[in-house]
DNA sequence: CACTTGACCTGTCCGC
DNA sequence: TGCGGACAGGTCAAGT
């Protein structure tokens, strides 16, 4: 999905209107994206919301069940209670108009006649109810790494998790070890760091350790004001674009010049997936 | 074990 | 225009 910037917007949004909102009934469109009883829910009140690694928690009166959210790579959730549709005429009436729209996996109606949509193009995310602490642990099993902006979140504790014979790339894509960042704030946090995507973590300094650590908490951050990245897909719960996009240091920036040195920046393929760097200002 | 590849899907873009 | 292939923000299972 989406990640970390984009979440994290979403989860604020999400918080901002859909606390007390008491569910009415859960509508799927295709099964594959909603695992569990929707049933379970219906009738329960939303107390809190809460994000994990890329995943939105949303909880009710009692512990569990709760709901996960993952919107993967293309997942969007939009709100509508009719009120929202006209400012800054962008998105507007037509926008709301077009859900539940081709992509519109489930809906989630709530009382007060408000509506939550899950739209997902490439149908890789879901929304999946969890009964007991056994079953969320499971599910976060392989989602468990320090939370960039936790206190842990220290240059000493990045280099005992990420420590490792592999591509520092690599392993700060291992949400096991860092949760949150993917391939864009992987690839533009390197390039602040200084740090060639190609280095194996093992070889990493005291100092780059330490700069690691800020440069991803800064790329992050930045982000996270900007409200996140609508390269293609992702947008706020209202239907808005985030940013980012217009800010890359060098994700998707393969043959124009780098920010720095105005050399050009080179893309190789690592684990699969597009990497881009400077092959100068990096080492 | 640690690491790599393929799979899940739909769409867009680029080269021929 | 059309067609084939590569690629796209993530993660897991099955290989080696």
């Amino acid at each position: 999905m989406p990640e970390l910037p984009e979440v994290e917007t979403l989860k604020r949004q999400l918080e901002n209107v859909l606390l007390n909102k008491k569910i009415s009934q859960i509508e799927i469109l295709r099964s594959k994206n909603f695992i569990g009883d929707p049933k379970v829910l219906e009738t329960k009140t939303i107390t809190q919301i809460k994000r994990k690694a890329k995943v939105i928690i949303i909880y009710f009166q009692k512990e569990f069940p709760c709901l996960l959210v993952h919107l993967k790579m293309t997942g969007q959730l939009i709100f509508d209670d009719q009120k929202n549709r006209v400012f800054g005429g962008h998105p507007n009436n037509d926008f709301f108009a077009s859900l539940p729209s081709k992509y519109t996996r489930v809906i989630i109606h709530f009382s007060d006649n408000s509506k939550l949509f899950f739209n997902d193009q490439r149908t890789f995310g879901w929304l999946k109810i969890i009964s007991s602490q056994v079953n969320f642990d499971q599910e976060f099993k392989n989602l468990n790494g320090i939370e960039p902006f936790s206190p842990i979140f220290t240059w000493q504790n990045l280099k005992t998790n990420l420590f490792s014979s592999r591509p520092i790339k690599l392993v700060i894509l291992d949400q096991s070890k860092i949760a949150g960042i993917g391939n864009i704030y992987a690839n533009d946090g390197l390039f602040l760091s200084r740090l060639l995507p190609t280095r194996k973590a093992n070889s990493l300094s005291d100092k780059d350790w330490q700069n690691l650590a800020k440069s991803l908490k800064k790329i992050l951050s930045l982000s996270l004001l900007l409200g996140g990245t609508s390269q293609t897909n992702y947008i706020h719960l209202d239907g808005k674009k985030g940013n980012y996009q217009d800010h890359f240091l060098v994700y998707r920036k393969d043959n124009q010049p780098c920010p720095k040195c105005q050399n050009p920046i080179q893309k190789i393929k690592l684990g699969g997936r597009g990497t881009f760097f400077c092959p100068i200002c990096q080492k």
